[in-house]
DNA sequence: ACAATACGCAACCACAGGGTTGCGTGTCAA
DNA sequence: TTGACACGCAACCCTGTGGTTGCGTATTGT
């Protein structure tokens, strides 16, 4: 099953806030995501853990990631998340 | 958050089978369950395991048991579902 | 040129979680 | 009444994973 890593990717707390955060800006960089994090829900987490975080979001296809000069940009997709609980609702 | 256990529940390949089977039958026993589930998806694990499964999807609100003499009743429940990744999605 | 910045990578740690085995108990049919 | 049956409970094991620290590196502004 291919959406395994995307049911993965939602099970911890901390991703799903990321994605909170991530889903209202169109593009983010690492650093800011992180600085949002810590400020506005008192995440207290090292930034190696939130790239972490990240890597998973994007193997599970949820977030696209670029390198831009020093940056990392962050870019949510929620295409893995569209119907993603039909199986069971009818 | 009180949805976190939803998620959590819905993290594991297995207990996502088990709610494959129980979303298509009303209403089933413990029994008939682990019986399909061997059966049909070929699951090769002990009853007790499928027993902890279920008691996860029951705190997660997604499935509801009650002891019927012998057997234990199970009824699927969509409503934890329902618009759930609805706070990613506009 | 240089130092601060934003990040990647790797080793390590603690614990949650999925699995097992073993045993006990209430229920029901013969 | 007795034995098979469906299940609950508890201890245990091993792996996965979320977290840390430490270090290295390309990029950038001054």
């Amino acid at each position: 099953m291919h959406n395994d890593l995307v049911f993965k990717a939602l099970a911890d707390p901390t991703r799903r806030l990321m994605l909170d955060e991530l889903s209202e800006r169109k593009e983010q960089t690492l650093y800011e995501l992180t600085a949002r994090l810590i400020m506005r829900h008192e995440v207290t987490i090292s930034r190696q853990a939130l790239a972490k975080h990240i890597d998973l979001l994007e193997q599970a296809g949820l977030v696209g990631s670029e390198k831009r000069g020093k940056y990392r940009m962050l870019v949510f997709n929620d295409a893995p998340l569209r119907s993603i609980t039909d199986r069971w609702l009818k």
